[in-house]
DNA sequence: AGTATATATCGTGTATCGACGATCAACGAT
DNA sequence: ATCGTTGATCGTCGATACACGATATATACT
């Protein structure tokens, strides 16, 4: 069942509340996990593009770029406007607030273990063994 | 385990460096792209973690979610330290920057057509949904 | 020595991915 | 109506991912 779950909440605001389940993030992580759909990512970035001049980028068959872009679309994070016989593919910068979220938590998460060795298990303790933990 | 969102910004500079080429991104997208990593992930967030009790949070048997920790430490996403029988996980921040760098760079484009190409989309138009875009 | 614990690795079966060429569908132009 | 362009879909193949149980490895403890 698509959770459509549209959450209007920017990582940057930090909204009180992080639905995101770990499912849905996954599946927006998956979806750029390919060198190919970073590429059109990057090109989408810096402007909108039609799916010939995709193809000419990527240097794919036009059938494996038409399935790359349709998995970027599935995962919301491009979508396409039909125009004449082309299709203007753009990114869906919202899309990707999950995984963003997540990584900028990841990022500023300078704790590995910084009270020399004996920090590995912190206050709460994952272990019960705090000995030369 | 709700952890508190704790506001925080995007890596907007993060390491000024350069593109990280597509495939170094796309391999860390795609060693986040299982719910179960994820997990893991979210985990460690809230605190360095062994090996036995990441087993029995995310619910896998023992050799899988061995294998998923090895896929996340091959992508230098977490790192393990020995310590007597067991290993403790914990996140490898700075590994995460390339990616986190683009998916930034995304959520910040809301600006489906500004480009001035009229490959696409024309100059200044694109104002709303879609005009003759 | 042996035992117990914790993790890694092996071997397996199934499911999905990724690439391609060929083909179909839509629509403006001729 | 026909043609030409553009993109989506189909069918197939090999490669990879994912899950599991069984087994191997390493070390502390008795």
């Amino acid at each position: 069942m698509p959770v459509v779950a549209e959450t209007q909440s920017l990582p940057l605001d930090a909204p009180a509340a992080e639905p995101a389940s770990g499912a849905e993030i996954a599946a927006i992580a998956k979806a750029l996990g390919h060198p190919a759909r970073i590429h059109i990512v990057r090109l989408l970035l810096e402007e909108p593009c039609v799916g010939r001049e995709i193809v000419g980028e990527v240097g794919l068959a036009q059938s494996t770029v038409s399935e790359h872009l349709r998995i970027l679309k599935a995962a919301g994070i491009i979508m396409g406007e039909i125009e004449h016989p082309r299709v203007c593919y753009s990114l869906n910068p919202d899309s990707v607030a999950p995984l963003a979220g997540l990584l900028s938590a990841v990022f500023e998460k300078d704790n590995r273990c910084e009270v020399d060795d004996a920090d590995c298990c912190p206050p709460a303790g994952c272990e019960s063994t705090n000995t030369s933990c």
